[in-house]
DNA sequence: TTGAAAGCGCTAACAA
DNA sequence: TTGTTAGCGCTTTCAA
């Protein structure tokens, strides 16, 4: 497949002086027509677009950045390997960006600070003009010093001082989940989520109690807190049901979880949504989608999250006073035949 | 959270020329020390470096750029919203170029042909030093036209001809999988898998018949095209029962058919290994650790044709001869519970 | 209405 | 051993 010729010159880049040079203007001149400044022939305009569209003309934003001291380039930097907890934050603030003509670097650091410094490095030295970082889950990161760009984390919210965050709301989402199984007449309603570490799970639950002492009710039985597995699911559904055999519905800190749950259901004998009626969280399609019968989920809306924190950091760009707190997203919750 | 205070000025951006200023030379000088270039005195070289530390210097990689005609940035396209398929590969490729201090943008283009003509444009006019795209499983895609930098496909192989792909080995991974049920004694051996219009159905499928030809063996019944679905997986794993009540082993053509196939086996009487042996495609673990047992799966390593695919576009960035062509990277075998 | 020239931050060739 | 200068591609005065 190699060959011996002479490798087929690319097109050359053509610049700006090449326009000039061929429509026989100055550089100046072109810069104008390209620019929409300055006053020029009408005859002008067209002939100069005319020949800097036939060569394919395109300014080097390297050089106009160089000029203008910009760069139309954000970053994001992923930790978890750019999991299904970042990827629908990264397309929100994609949506964002394009039509601001803003491209996005990305990165993922592994979960490692070593490797987040360098790369935080590398990026400032591009000079992109803000960052996002993404999170795993709603935990608390670390902030990432203070930079001379504005950052605004998302998911995880960042434990620095003054630092902004756009999180999912799993308190609310939990409280979703409740108030939509009461209105379906449930009342004996077991939680089951994953490790008590994790603040995520700490708010799903609190949503879920919150909303059930709304209405005087409290959970069937303490939450079980446990891993965000299907394994998991399918255990604490045993236990829960030795407890409570008249449990009559459960939230589920996660898809996986709920699906595990699902199934042990069955093999209790237990009928969804007949005998009890099943939420999990997250909205992961190919898992809630995937079970018998199809999950309800709260979907933590990740992708406005994105949008969102795009939005705040194109404003702190733009000169906006800088925020420092926590916004949150609000959840929505996706009915399917588990609660149906 | 506002304030009315004037916005604490970010520290401002050291030039080259603060640095030389500070420590009393030029910027010939400084410029000199950075990059440890022309000959200069050991005490002069250890004062600017201290100085440019102090100061946080970041050469401006435009600037550097603008002059060298590099940018040392590549460029990510893909067309799926980040799935599962593309972030193994962009994880390869980031692999591959982060110890270079090689940046990538990334952009989706939602299978959208007017969206990618306008990425391309973008990331071109940005002066990217090569172009990656990701596809979602192996078919065919069109090329990205004659561009004026190196193009790499990954996943996706390219219709345009002289274009360069990097794909999975689908024919090699069905293959694989029949070799370790023949070898674990099974012989009456099935397959489940997803739409016939899929080159990725197609090969997998013919990998399979390939391998069992060549130990005199053909499949227990004619394999079952369908969706790429749990759901699917249930209802085949039902006809072909009918079919062939003896079939002692399956090769499904990806994780979430290879779910709903051990599930209906449960329902049917049939355990899994046991009575019938199961094996997965993709090795998606999420979905292959979760299901019961947890599922051999046939890995097409992505990331590691993230890194190929990272490695040959790097090369020709250098300046090696044009490749064309097709290049696959070997699958490998995930054994697991379902086939032990 | 157009052109000339300065300068963005940096590197490299050449002078001193 | 160090400084000076030109120039990368572009925008933006200011002159013509």
């Amino acid at each position: 497949m190699s060959d011996l010729e002479e490798r087929p010159d690319r097109p050359r880049v053509v610049t700006i002086r090449d326009v000039a040079a061929a429509s026989g203007v100055s550089i100046g001149t072109v810069s104008k027509v390209l620019n929409g400044r300055g006053k020029l022939r009408a005859e002008t305009r067209a002939r100069v677009s005319a020949v800097a569209d036939r060569l394919g003309f395109r300014p080097n934003p390297l050089a106009q950045g160089l000029l203008a001291g910009r760069t139309h380039t954000i970053a994001l930097i992923a930790c978890d390997g750019f999991s299904r907890f970042s990827v629908p934050v990264m397309l929100g603030v994609e949506d964002f960006l394009a039509p601001e003509e803003i491209s996005m670097f990305t990165c993922d650091t592994r979960d490692d600070p070593i490797r987040e410094r360098h790369h935080v490095e590398r990026l400032l030295a591009r000079r992109v003009e803000g960052i996002v970082t993404t999170g795993r889950r709603a935990e608390t990161r670390h902030g990432l010093g203070d930079l001379p760009v504005p950052v605004v984390h998302t998911v995880s919210r960042s434990a620095g001082p003054g630092d902004f965050s756009v999180v999912p709301d799993d308190r609310g989402g939990g409280a979703l989940a409740v108030r939509h199984l009461l209105a379906a007449g449930r009342s004996r309603i077991g939680h089951i989520t994953g490790p008590r570490r994790f603040l995520a799970a700490g708010q799903r639950a609190a949503g879920l109690t919150g909303a059930l002492a709304e209405a005087g009710l409290r959970p069937v039985a303490e939450p079980l807190f446990g891993e965000w597995s299907e394994e998991w699911g399918r255990q604490a559904a045993g236990i829960l049901l030795r407890a409570r055999p008249d449990v009559d519905a459960v939230v589920c800190g996660s898809d996986q979880i709920a699906r595990g749950v699902a199934e042990a259901m069955g093999e209790h004998g237990r009928k969804v949504p007949d005998d009890v009626a099943l939420i999990g969280f997250e909205n992961w399609e190919p898992m809630a989608l995937g079970a018998r019968p199809p999950l309800t989920s709260v979907d933590l809306n990740l992708t406005e999250i994105g949008r969102t924190a795009a939005r705040y950091l194109l404003d702190a760009i733009g000169g906006a006073p800088p925020q420092g707190g926590v916004l949150t997203v609000p959840a929505t919750l996706v009915v399917r035949e588990s609660t149906r």
